[in-house]
RNA sequence: GGCGCUAUGGUGUAAUUGGUUAACAUGCAGCCCUCUCAAGGCUGAGAGUACGGGUUCGAUCCCCGUUAGCGCUACCA
């Protein structure tokens, strides 16, 4: 009888995966720009295999023609190489497969494990679908009809393949048991039941002979000899289909992990409709996240790692990473719709700026020439000749930067002699006080024969012409700050002159008396 | 409507699986440092663990109920 093996089935602890090599799949489809959940998913694919020493791969489900677009393919391989998921093999696209699914659902019928079904499709109306199913479930309920009543499953073979030949259109349906329920053992959720009372004799093949989508993944996912499936949590009540689905093709069940949702912060699903921008990928790389920072920042959704460190580099977020500490309930995404300062989770934004003031520079140096490089100000000495230099200006300038931009922003008066004049600053630092005017001319003169031009040299200059003038260092360093900078804050003063260095220092705080 | 999953400061997460003054990070406030702003150091506010019942000498942890959120309930993926 069909319906015992179903009920009999209880995966163990050890099962025919276990000895195998780990063989993981990111599966997603591509209806839009990648999504942040669907990114984090993407990470802890790639994290467990890299981990276990097994293979990550990518599949695109393109199956529903309508929505797919190229561009949607094309920005999801970016966002991965972007976060540096690289992939084993090449990548599946599974409207390649279609045949193959197509092939498997008429397996079944000739098994007698589905059946043809002649009903009429159903149509719903557009957007109403959801409440059309509730209210379909709501009603038989209510009127004590079996959703799972269906005529054509009794279906003598010879009618039904009679009809067939007759050229009846038909769907085919999964037969899932009368009786029993459907067991697996999630990695993360733990021992999971489902009844098979709940769950209608599913379409695996609409009239029209396409594939539906459990169907399609399950074949794939035996195509590609996957062991483990780790997906979002929105798939875990599906996963007795698929099991049942596995079984009727008398395959081994792969194990499965389900992922906790990342949600907005009303608690309700994070959607670009909704959300805009804060959900797209490349929106960080766009804003100036580093792919590492943002790969620490995702990853501390759903997992957290046995000790305290929230902060590590990729290897050993590999070797820390595991499906034990894998949350079971929903984290928000903490944002601000209305506080640009909060335009993403907060703590997002402090890892980045973690990663951009604190990581070896040699692994930030290509960052930041390609940020120059977008706004044109990039200049090939510093990587040759001029490289200590220009490092010791990023140690200098990065450690109060938030993200990549700021190098181009805040900091574009290091790399370039035309840089904006914040009126904030200059109102507060050079308009205040007169004596700027004849006081700025005088510190460039004093500083023009200054040897060295150091750090040292030039606190030794600056406080001695402070004293001798009888005016504050501060009121100095911050009317030299906004000259040399055009801002009202950065680093100290002594070490912006060494940085910005004698000639420009000279000129700017000469040029700065037009504006006071 | 049915079924399933989840519930710890604003947010992300801990709490050796029943014994803690409920911890860490972020964010917030203050102080120190100081030429500004960060960083850094220090201090502080912020949860008695959704709510209500049990079990127990003792529950964040186990059980039941309620509520809320999410998911599934499709010839969508």
């Amino acid at each position: 009888m069909v319906s015992k093996t179903f009920s009999d089935h209880c995966p163990p602890t050890t099962d025919h995966f276990t000895f195998m090599t780990v063989r993981v799949r990111f599966a997603p489809s591509p209806t839009g720009y990648l999504h942040i959940g669907a990114a984090r998913t993407a990470l802890f694919n790639f994290l467990f295999a890299r981990k276990t020493g097994g293979k990550f791969l990518v599949r695109v489900e393109d199956t529903d023609l309508a929505r797919s677009t190229e561009e949607s393919t094309r920005s999801i391989f970016e966002g991965l190489e972007w976060l540096g998921l690289n992939f084993d093999e090449e990548p599946v696209f599974q409207s390649a497969n279609a045949t193959a699914h197509r092939d498997a659902a008429l397996r079944l019928i000739a098994n007698g494990k589905a059946y043809r079904d002649f009903t009429p499709k159903e149509e719903h109306a557009e957007g109403k679908v959801k409440q059309d199913i509730a209210e379909r479930a709501r009603r038989d309920h209510a009127e004590g009809i079996d959703h799972r009543a269906n005529a054509c499953r009794d279906l003598t073979t010879e009618e039904s393949d009679r009809r067939a030949a007759d050229g009846e259109p038909f769907a085919v349906r999964l037969k899932v048991p009368v009786n029993g329920s459907s067991h697996f053992e999630d990695m993360v959720y733990g021992e999971q039941t489902r009844d098979y009372s709940e769950i209608e004799d599913l379409v695996l093949l609409r009239s029209d002979g396409h594939p539906l989508y459990n169907l399609s993944v399950v074949c794939d996912d035996i195509a590609m000899n996957i062991t483990h499936v780790i997906r979002g949590q929105d798939h875990l009540t599906n996963t007795h289909k698929q099991i049942l689905i596995y079984k009727a093709l008398e395959t081994n069940v792969p194990r499965f992990a389900h992922l906790p949702l990342i949600l907005a912060p009303n608690k309700a699903k994070l959607s670009k409709r909704k959300h805009g921008e804060v959900v797209s990928l490349t929106t960080y790389r766009d804003r100036g996240f580093l792919p590492e920072a943002f790969v620490n920042a995702l990853v501390l959704f759903g997992w957290s790692p046995p000790d305290e460190h929230e902060i590590f580099t990729f290897d050993e977020l590999i070797k820390q990473f595991d499906l034990e500490h894998i949350h079971r309930s929903n984290a928000v995404f903490n944002f601000s719709e209305t506080d640009a300062r909060l335009w993403t989770d907060q703590k997002a934004q402090f890892i980045n700026a973690e990663y951009v003031r604190t990581m070896p520079f040699e692994n930030l140096l290509p960052y930041i020439q390609s940020e120059l490089e977008s706004v044109g100000l990039w200049r090939d000495e510093y990587a040759g000749e001029r490289r200590a230099w220009f490092e010791a200006t990023v140690n200098l300038i990065r450690e109060r930067f938030y993200t990549l931009k700021d190098f181009s922003g805040q900091g574009r008066a290091y790399f370039a002699d035309d840089f904006p004049f914040d009126a904030a600053a200059v109102k507060k630092n050079l308009k205040k006080d007169e004596r700027l005017r004849e006081l700025l001319p005088a510190l460039a003169e004093k500083f023009s024969s200054l040897e060295p031009f150091t750090h040292d040299a030039t606190e030794a200059a600056m406080r001695e012409f402070c004293e001798h003038h009888a005016v504050k260092v501060g009121v100095i360093a911050n009317a030299a700050r906004t000259a040399l900078t055009g801002q009202a804050v950065g680093a100290s003063m002594f070490h912006v002159f060494e940085s910005i260095g004698r000639e420009r220092a000279i000129k700017r705080l000469r040029d700065a008396t037009s504006l006071i």
